[in-house]
DNA sequence: CTCCTAAATAAGTTTATTCTTATTTAAGAT
DNA sequence: ATCTTAAATAAGAATAAACTTATTTAGGAG
C-alpha cells in the first residue's frame, strides 16, 4: 500500500533499499494496529531470523525522521508504538495502562474533548510538540545529501 | 516557589510527604532549565547520597500523572526532560540533536509556525496528545483513594 | 508517645533502547 | 559483470527506565 511510496521516498533522500528496510516497511503496512518495535521485530524474524532489534529501531527512527511514520509516545510504562502517518491524526492516551484512541484533526477543540468525555476518559493534560530539524542539524543534513549528490569531494 | 503548592496537592491526593519527595520537588523548582531525570538525581544525591534513581523516576512520574509536571519527550536519542507545568506551554523539538524551544499557547497556529521559521527550524511534523485516565483506570484509581477514606477530603 | 499499616523506599534485576565496532552490502562507476 | 566505497547491518556492550522484593517510614489511631 504505502510500500512503494516509502521506498521511493527513501531513494529520493539518498538512502539505500535493503531487504531489512523492505521488510520493516512491509510489516508496518500490514500491521492492523500501531505495533510496538518489538512486535515488528518478531514479525520480521519469521522471514529474516538474523535481523537485529537495532536494525528495526534504527529504521523506524529513520522513517519517523523523514515524516512517514509517527511514533506514539504512550506517556506511561508502555513502550511507544509506530503508525503510518496517513491519515494524519493524534491520540488520546491513558497514563496508567497505556491504552490509546485515535483523535481526528490537529487541535485541542471541543469535538476532541467531547470525544474523550464520551469514552469516560479524564483528560489531565495535553502536549503539543512540533518536531523537525533545528538550523544547524538541517545544515549538517543537507551537507550530507549535497556531498552525495555531487560525488566525492574530500577535504 | 511551587514547593508549597506541590506538597499540598500531594497531601490532598492522599500521598505521603517524604524527604525524598520534598527534595525532588525542590530540585525541580530550583532547576533553571527542564532537567533530565539523571540531573535531578545527581543534584539530590549531594544531600541524600542513598537516594535511588528509581525513587526519582517514580516520583517524577507521579508528578506528571497528577498534572503538575510535564514530561517533554524529545523524540530523539536524547532522554526526556521534566518541567514544571506553569505556565502552560509546548515545545519545538529537534529530532537530531534533541534541542528544544518553548512555544506559546496550545495550538498549531500561524504564530508558532512563524516562530519556528524565524529560528531556521524546519518542521516535519507535530504531535498532539491528550493524556489522562481511561475509564477503567480512573475507576481503579478512585477506588484506591476512596478505600483510603481517612484523608481530609471525602466527597 | 507508641503502635499499626499501607505506602514509599533501596537495592538488585529485568527490559527497552541506543551505542560501538567489525563486517557485509547496495548501488553507482568502470 | 566487476570494482569501489559509503552506508547498513549484526552482535555485543552500554545506558535509561521500569519492575520485584524485602525493609523502612509517614502519618493516623489509640
Amino acid at each position: 500500500m504505502y510500500d512503494k511510496f516509502f521506498i521511493q521516498q527513501l531513494k529520493q533522500n539518498g538512502y539505500k533499499i535493503t531487504p531489512q528496510r523492505r521488510a520493516i516497511i512491509e510489516a508496518l503496512a500490514e500491521a492492523p494496529l500501531a505495533p510496538k518495535a518489538s512486535e515488528i521485530w518478531e514479525k520480521i524474524r519469521q522471514k529474516y531470523p538474523d535481523i537485529s532489534p537495532d536494525t528495526v529501531y534504527r529504521n523506524l527512527t529513520l522513517l519517523v525522521d523523514l515524516g512517514m511514520v509517527q511514533q506514539i509516545y504512550l506517556r506511561s510504562k508502555e513502550t511507544s508504538r509506530f503508525e503510518v502517518n496517513i491519515p494524519h491524526h493524534h491520540h488520546l492516551i491513558c497514563l496508567k495502562c497505556g491504552c490509546y484512541y485515535c483523535l481526528e484533526g490537529c487541535l485541542v477543540n471541543e469535538q476532541n474533548l467531547k470525544a474523550a468525555k464520551q469514552r469516560g476518559f479524564t483528560v489531565i493534560g495535553h502536549a503539543l510538540e512540533l518536531y523537525g530539524y533545528c538550523l544547524s542539524c538541517k545544515e549538517v543534513r543537507e551537507e550530507g545529501l549535497k556531498r552525495e549528490g555531487k560525488g566525492k569531494n574530500e577535504s
